[in-house]
DNA sequence: ACAAAACTCAACCAGAAGGTTGAATATGGA
DNA sequence: TCCATATTCAACCTTCTGGTTGAGTTTTGT
């Protein structure tokens, strides 16, 4: 089980609603610590923290830039979590063929 | 966020590679505890706590019939996670709406 | 009736998780 | 140069997690 390591890191960094929040955030655009901290009544060293687990767990990347540090999300880091899940059979439901079709409907822009 | 307290309990129920593994086993057929208990290099207690985590979870069922408790597989508790992870994998600049319309229309059972 | 089988429960333990606060470290702007 | 901003670090605390063992419960087989 090479992926093991990894998929408890991933699914374990999905398991707070905080991170989650987070990502939901980040899906939008890219943000700085402060202002992901922003809404969340904790303290930013608590965000800080979060952050840094999302960040092993590849779910994002962070680039210093000057004193701001910025958070990307990295959706990829969901592929191995998502691709085990989806073993289990039961979402050939959402039919990938379908999702394409989906996706090429709703984006203007390529993939 | 309703479904915010059951994406932690699955997340959370996810992480543990015992969890996963026990999973797996169940995803080829059902088992008494005793023998999902059985290749694991742990007390058959501990097994059972993990199966409670994952009934917890929704992730499994658990059928008394005499003295064994069949462990059964329901696949379908993983579709809010999956879905709620499909949304970052695949669809960043979707729109949600049409999103869940989709999924709607896809998924065969309802929401 | 009794013993074994199949679990579950309860108490306990060590370590990890998630939060706090206060200090430390860059960097940017005046 | 000096202060504020942005962020992390370190120490600490409490609660949760994942394991243990030993005892308890129900059911089955003889």
């Amino acid at each position: 089980m090479l992926e093991s390591k990894s998929l408890d890191t991933v699914f374990s960094a999905l398991a707070d609603p905080t991170r989650r929040a987070i990502l939901s955030m980040l899906l939008e655009d890219d943000m700085a610590v402060t202002d992901v901290a922003e809404p969340f009544a904790m303290s930013l060293a608590a965000i800080s923290k979060h952050l840094g687990i999302l960040s092993r767990a590849g779910l994002i990347s962070q680039d210093r830039r000057g004193r701001v540090t910025w958070c990307k999300l990295e959706p990829d880091a969901l592929r191995d979590a998502s691709i085990w899940m989806q073993s289990f059979g039961q979402f050939e439901a959402v039919n990938l063929d379908a999702f394409e079709r989906f996706l090429r409907s709703e984006l203007p822009d390529d993939a």
